[in-house]
DNA sequence: AAAATTATACGACAATTGTCGTAGTTCCAA
DNA sequence: TTGGAACTACGACAATTGTCGTATAATTTT
């Protein structure tokens, strides 16, 4: 039975971004690195926490007079869930319409392009 | 002034495009094709359409009997605010980061790959 | 023109999200 | 051992979202 996939808003994923870099990791030390860009209290950060806690997204571990969180769910699967999503939800579920839109409207740097064709070059068998 | 990025939840982007292909249309049409695949009522769809035009997404005129909307913002930008948006949120603002994790998890077919190399292919001046 | 059908408007409701405030707990340091 | 400091728990609140039901207005048919 494949993890099932869970698409987390906004304000989840700025968090679970800062807790797969770090974790374990009290909320204290999540709190300190966002208030850094948005002004929010430490208990909505906690309270997020506890939520996604909760869910089962997050399990924890008690640790001296604290608590110590790390995820459940990986990184790269959330992160191609929520592409899988989107490549369906948008583009028809063709992640090459979806490329050609991301790289096409946005202006990605000629270097970026050119790592990709590298990249891809290692991807594809030479005929 | 660029129109501020609007970022439609699913159902408003299920809706949404519906309506860039069908536009002008009525919200008949719109629930026809909603109601195939989802088991939703008209006025389900109906409001969500009058929130969107509340918002300032869509406008609507007024014909025969019913209103008809057209949208009023292009999908092409959407979908690429969309786009921006993960790529700044999920992985720091790399277009190639996200590239290669949508190609590599997913299990992208061979034929997309080499399109999406014919593409770059294109749009890299060949030195 | 009256009845039947369609549309639109309006209001309601539960769930989710983002945000706090306050109150209770635990730990360290004087 | 007693104060504070730092943590956590709990509950609250407004805004948003997804979903309807019902009521009113407009059209179309007899």
């Amino acid at each position: 039975m494949e993890t099932k996939s869970y698409q987390p808003t906004d304000a989840e994923l700025e968090i679970l971004q800062i807790i797969w870099e770090l974790e374990p990791v009290g909320v204290r030390d999540v709190f300190e690195r966002i208030c850094v860009n948005k002004d929010v209290g430490y208990t909505t950060v906690l309270k997020q926490i506890q939520r996604l806690t909760e869910k089962g997204v997050l399990s924890r571990t008690d640790a001296a007079g604290t608590h110590l969180y790390v995820s459940k769910l990986k990184e790269q699967e959330v992160k191609t869930d929520l592409l899988d999503k989107m490549t369906q939800t948008a583009f028809g579920g063709s992640a090459l319409k979806m490329m050609m839109h991301a790289l096409g409207a946005e202006s990605t740097p000629e270097e970026e392009l050119l790592a990709l064709k590298t990249w891809l070059d290692q991807q594809t068998p030479k005929p």
